[in-house]
This record gives C-alpha cells, sequence and structure tokens, in this order.
DNA sequence: ATTTATTGTGACTGGACGGTCAGTCAGATA
DNA sequence: TATCTGACTGACCGTCCAGTCACAATAAAT
C-alpha cells in the first residue's frame, strides 16, 4: 500500500546531517531548516523522526558515548602494560566525526553542567571507563608490572581525565603528542621499578 | 556638570553579573534582561558598557584567559622538579569563578572551533603556557632532574594538555585526584631516574 | 536655583525560528 | 486502473528576545 523506509536507517541519516549542519554553524545558529536541506527533506519531516530539535542532540550524544565507551574500552583488559599503553595510544587516534562533535556537545550541554545531575551523569560515562581501565591495572599491578603504592580506581580516574585532556586538544587544537615520547612517559609514570 | 561614573568598575560589575547569569542559565537561555536585573540595572543601561551580547561573552573570555596564564605560569621558572609538581598541583585548585565560566565559554565559543583561526588563537593561549613550562623543564634537565631523552617543548605541550584534562575533570567533575598519587606518578614519568 | 552634560530606564519593535497541520505525493495492493 | 495509506512538504503562526529610543533622573558647575 504506503511507501515503507527503513525508520532507524533515516534516523541516522538525519544524524548525520544534524552533526553536519551543527558542527558547521553551532547549534543554536543552525536552524531545523539547515539540518533538514542537509539531509534532502522537508522541514515537517525531522519532526516524524526526531520530537524536537533537543530530542536531535540527546540522540547525538547518545551515539557518540556509546562510540566513544567501545573505543576506550574494547573487549577484555590486557596483558601486559605494552597492551595498556596501546589503547591509551589508540585514543588518542580521535574519529573525524568524534573531533566534530565535540564543540557541538559543549555548546549543547554546557550550561546542563550547571546541573548536579546533569553533571553526575557525565562523570559516570568517565566513572565507567575508569573503572574498565581499573580492573586492567589491578591485573598488572599483580603481575609486578604497575607500581602498587597507588590504587588502580585512583590511578586509573587519574589516567582519564589527563587522556581526555590528551584526546581534547588532539581533537580540538590537533596537538597530538608524539606517540613514542608519551608512551616513554606514561610508562614510567605506571611502572613498577621506580 | 555631568554625573560621573567609573567605568571600568562598572564594567567589571556588569561581567559579574553576566557570568552568573551565564552561568546559571547558560548563554542563549539567559537573557540581557537577566543579566541587567543580577547587576541591578536597568536593560538599556548595558548598551552603555557593552556594545552587545556577544561583546559581554567576549570580554569574559579575555579575563578568564588572563587569569589562567597568571595561574599557570607565575613568576620565573621553578628550581627543581618539586617546585614544578608544586605548581600543577596548585594549578588543580580551581577557582569558583574559573570552573563556573567554563561552561559558558564552551557554550558561546563552541562553534566557533570549526574556524581554523579561532581554534588557532585558543591553541596559541595552551603554546604559550606550555613554552613557559618548556623553560622550567630544560633547566630541570640541565640540572640532571627530569629524563632528557624526551625535548623539553614536547615534554611541556604534552603535560599542559594533560593538566588541561586534570583540570576540566576536576573543575566539572569535581574529581579532583589525590595529590600525593599525582605528584608520585607525575615525577615517575618526569624524573631522569628511570 | 538653574542649567547642562551625562547616565539610567523600560516599553516597544522588528525579525527570527521552532514547531504545526492541512494538503500533496508516491508506491503498494487488488 | 482505482484505491488506499503512510511519507512527505512548506507556508504559517505564535513566541521570544536583542537592541532602540524617547524620556527621566542625577550631579557637577554657575
Amino acid at each position: 500500500m504506503p511507501k515503507i523506509v527503513d525508520k532507524d536507517r533515516m534516523r541516522g541519516a538525519i544524524l548525520d546531517a544534524a552533526l553536519a549542519a551543527f558542527g558547521e554553524k553551532g547549534f543554536h545558529a543552525a536552524t531545523i531548516a539547515d539540518v533538514a536541506a542537509a539531509a534532502g527533506l522537508g522541514k515537517g519531516t525531522l519532526y516524524l523522526y526526531f520530537r524536537n530539535k533537543d530530542a536531535l542532540a540527546e540522540a547525538l550524544v547518545a551515539r557518540h558515548f556509546e562510540a566513544m565507551a567501545e573505543r576506550l574500552t574494547p573487549g577484555d583488559p590486557p596483558g601486559d602494560l605494552d597492551g595498556f599503553l596501546d589503547r591509551i595510544v589508540a585514543a588518542l587516534d580521535v574519529p573525524e566525526d568524534a573531533a566534530r562533535f565535540l564543540p557541538v556537545f559543549f555548546e549543547v550541554f554546557g550550561p546542563s553542567f550547571a546541573a548536579r545531575d546533569f553533571r553526575a551523569r557525565v562523570a559516570a560515562v568517565f566513572d565507567g571507563i575508569a573503572a574498565r581501565w581499573a580492573e586492567g591495572l589491578a591485573g598488572l599491578q599483580a603481575a609486578g608490572q604497575v607500581r602498587a603504592d597507588v590504587e588502580a580506581p585512583v590511578l586509573a580516574r587519574m589516567l582519564v581525565a589527563q587522556v581526555d585532556g590528551l584526546v581534547l586538544h588532539a581533537g580540538l587544537f590537533g596537538a597530538v603528542p608524539d606517540a613514542a615520547a608519551m608512551r616513554a612517559v606514561l610508562a614510567a609514570g605506571l611502572s613498577a621499578r621506580s
């Protein structure tokens, strides 16, 4: 009878268009009409897939955080310190999409940081990553590869903040640190041999 | 003849009010009327001191970056590694004003990161800090206190990104790392003794 | 007390934009 | 070929707010 479309696929395509438009002009400056145009759709059509402009932003965030968590904590804990460092170095390889999303995220949700519960939600994402890293670090401590004078969770949370800084500077400024140097410094900081 | 006011003082007071209002509601959600109310002034009065809303934001940024640079690179390079670490630890003590400003900055200027020259301007601020740190580190390398296998500027730029991450997580999430643990890890990472 | 230069005010306006909805279209079915 | 249905559209509406301006208040100078 009627035309049938793959709704999930369509939502994905619209999100791509939204990211492009928001990334270009910024969330507030970009209009719904811009997003629709980028998606090659009529304005009203967007509202068949997303309740309103804010829903677009939230969907983008969800997609981004899922991808990020996946990128930072893939599979099982690494077997040795070298493997652990591999992951950190790999994390600095910020995909273009993710880099483009950063400013949008801050623009949209920056104000929300004033709200305790929002901060808590975002903090939870990082805490989750830190928890996975802590597992790995605890294993390496047991194996005598990582210093044991600092507890794994503390070490992990601190590392996450540092790596987030490196990721931000890489994504925003293109200030990608020399990988070899970074490995060396981080390894010395974490290593059991003082 | 005329009524006389201290314009600089007034601009400062208005900026304080603006930071409060923007910090509370976010830059876009807060109206000029909100800022005026917070400053205890009529709406039109603001326009005697700032050309428009964007000018308010720019003035806030200028004030913030000046304060930040001052905080991160006070006076002369430190004499020893311990002194250097002191400064980093001190930098994590983010003043309330600065913490409140972070979300506002990202909200307003997030979109601008799409523009090459804006990114370059912000990057320059961090590069400047890194340059000052590099001086200090070079001195410590000469004194045999800091590893010499990584060049001071590289080390410094990397540290700035890491510390920025720590500052952000401290300011946004209250995730302040244990100072002693952080000193220990950073010291091990930087130290000449491998 | 009067004058005058400057500062302060808030009702008003013009434009912009998010969201709606009455109507059109395309493709699937019989 | 006729019919049916959900996808799609974009002109329109209501709201909101940055910025203006005509007027009021103030204080220095005479």
